[in-house]
DNA sequence: TTGAAAGCGCTAACAT
DNA sequence: ATGTTAGCGCTTTCAA
């Protein structure tokens, strides 16, 4: 008995023999054996075979490209070695990079990687992680930064892992998220750290709507620094943004950037959320005429090094924090001893922060 | 009966009933009927129902939680409703947009997106093609831009419907197999006659290695446009690139512009053949103390307009491609009525292909 | 209006 | 060394 081709609605008989599936009983008539010999040589008991036996099988496999159907085998219980991965953005180069990373590190470890784009939305990234989970994926990494996962539960209570990225954890989080991410807080106390060892004192922070918790980190970070070194913090130097996608960098950093420039004091330097928005505001200031104010960027996209000037920023380890979330899903006990949660970032200096002049 | 938490494998025993899943048997014992009427209810066909048993379903489904298994569904014929889209790089901005942009028209019809990132490997797009296959997702929008599709035979026979994007029909194609692609060749000869009527004779073509056949439509473009003004070729101006991957485009676009300017008459004009490395281009031309050569691009990723000098390029109508594939793929005949398979470019002109002045 | 039964393709005791 | 059998969760005749 042959397998109609995919399914029913997409039989095609339009060719002699090419247009069907074999299944482990036909492989099974062809080889004279019965189904269990079959399931055996796939499910690694050929020991426990006669040698012609196994040739006979192989043989008829070949013959009718026999593939198993992981359907099948997921209904007996086999985990999908797909990895989910959920990003708030893919169009955002940093996503982009991310989402790269951490499919070399997957693949080196055999697994693939199901990527999948939430646009920052709750209920997308619940649909997606449903989804996954219903094609029996056990590993998701969700780079979200909601201060709750509730929406996540029936997911989670049936057993799916899930590994949040770019998410520092929550007092409210359940024992068995575990949340993998670069120090925030750090890496905008090194970039505004930096600003003030270059002269500045009027310094501002451009992001956009800050609901997450990964910029709430980054704002506080900002604050931290200029705190320790006795600047009084300023409301002023912190635009509020209106809350829309990454798409719109350059947009919403433009009005950030006019805000600030329409100031009676005006801050000689900028800290912004990310590269994207740091791109947005250099061409917003380049527009407006003051290409001389100093911006700092984060994550580290590989793009910061091509403009000009070339972007100050703080480096994200993402092959790091790449190989410690595979390894966390492929050997969880493992890897909890050999990975911090938490990365340090790093200062990359480039072009765009010169000492301040005026 | 009540099924085990995800697969036996992660079993969580650890509370008194969360962690288990409902299965339509469950659901069917609490409400007092029979699994085949719970199956009813759920696949539309409450009509043959009393409404009192029909209530009864429903709160033991609420009450349980019930999710009906898509793998049990599966493996009765039904279709994953998910698409596939497999991209060459997502750590390129070009794939990042457009895979958001089919995110947005797939999601306008209630389809969701599994992203894959093949990272111009054959083989790996092969696995992919055979992971989503084996999953059960029917439609696959491949961009690739290899000439031959016959590593995906097994999956395209088994009835698994294969669009691909950016790579215009090929002789050998299958005829079940769609293309759906912008005009490669228009859009370079859009840019380069751009630069011509902007004064410019020596004109160089930048480019990665060129294996794939949107990539050899591009070349094509360029030397097109030329010959149609009477220039005669100048393999000088094509330096040959080793084959990296795009997150090289730095590397690759430096090492081609070093190229070009060691000639003993440097071009004063370089068409790029995408943005990424139009952006490397200028980054290597700036630093060789040449900003004055102009430069265009190809594709309009969004970063394009945020760079100075602001980087002139030719449009992929994305929006457009996405909604035809999409269509494509939910009602194939009507759609290819209605859709062109390719679509054409516009020039977009910004600030970094200046008038020639020397 | 509802239920019983067969079967999708595969696996793993258990029997031979 | 190989075959028989039951069953994973669901759908769909067909019978009651």
């Amino acid at each position: 008995m042959v397998r109609a081709a995919g399914y029913a609605q997409r039989v095609r008989i339009d060719q002699e023999q090419g247009c069907t599936i074999a299944t482990i009983k036909d492989v099974a008539k062809a080889a004279g054996v019965s189904p269990s010999t079959v399931s055996n040589l796939l499910n690694a008991r050929e020991h426990l075979m006669h040698p012609d036996t196994r040739r006979r099988v192989l043989e008829a496999m070949e013959a009718l490209s026999y593939k198993p159907s992981r359907i099948a085998q997921q209904l007996r219980g086999a985990p999908n070695p797909t990895l989910g991965l959920i990003v708030p953005s893919v169009a955002n180069p940093f996503w982009g990079s991310w989402a790269a990373e951490l499919e070399t590190a997957s693949h080196a470890r055999g697994r693939q990687i199901y990527l999948c784009n939430s646009q920052r939305d709750p209920e997308r990234e619940r649909t997606y992680v449903e989804q996954l989970w219903a094609d029996g994926v056990e590993h998701i990494v969700l780079s979200t930064s909601l201060p709750s996962l509730d929406h996540l539960r029936p997911a989670m209570d049936a057993g799916v892992q899930i590994i949040a990225f770019d998410r520092e954890q929550q007092e409210t989080d359940p024992p068995e998220l575990l949340n993998v991410s670069v120090d925030n807080e750090g890496g905008t106390w090194l970039a505004t750290r930096h600003l003030l060892e270059r002269g500045h004192r009027r310094i501002a922070f451009v992001s956009g709507a800050i609901r997450t918790v990964s910029r709430r980190r980054r704002l506080a970070g900002y604050q931290r620094a200029l705190a320790e070194n006795g600047i009084p913090l300023d409301d002023d130097l912190v635009p509020a943004s209106p809350d829309l996608g990454d798409a719109d960098s350059g947009t919403l950093a433009r009005r950030a950037v006019d805000a600030l420039l329409a100031l009676d004091d005006p801050p000689t330097a900028l800290v912004a959320v990310n590269d994207m928005f740091a791109l947005g505001a250099g061409a917003a200031l380049r527009e407006a005429g003051r290409p001389d104010i100093a911006i700092i960027g984060f994550d580290d996209i590989p793009i910061g090094s091509l403009v000009s000037p070339a972007l100050t920023t703080v480096r994200q380890p993402l092959r790091e924090m790449a190989e410690a979330i595979v390894a966390l899903a492929t050997e969880p006990s493992d890897a909890e001893q050999r990975y911090p949660l938490v990365f340090p970032p790093t200062l990359v200096v480039r072009a765009s922060t010169p000492r301040r002049t005026t």
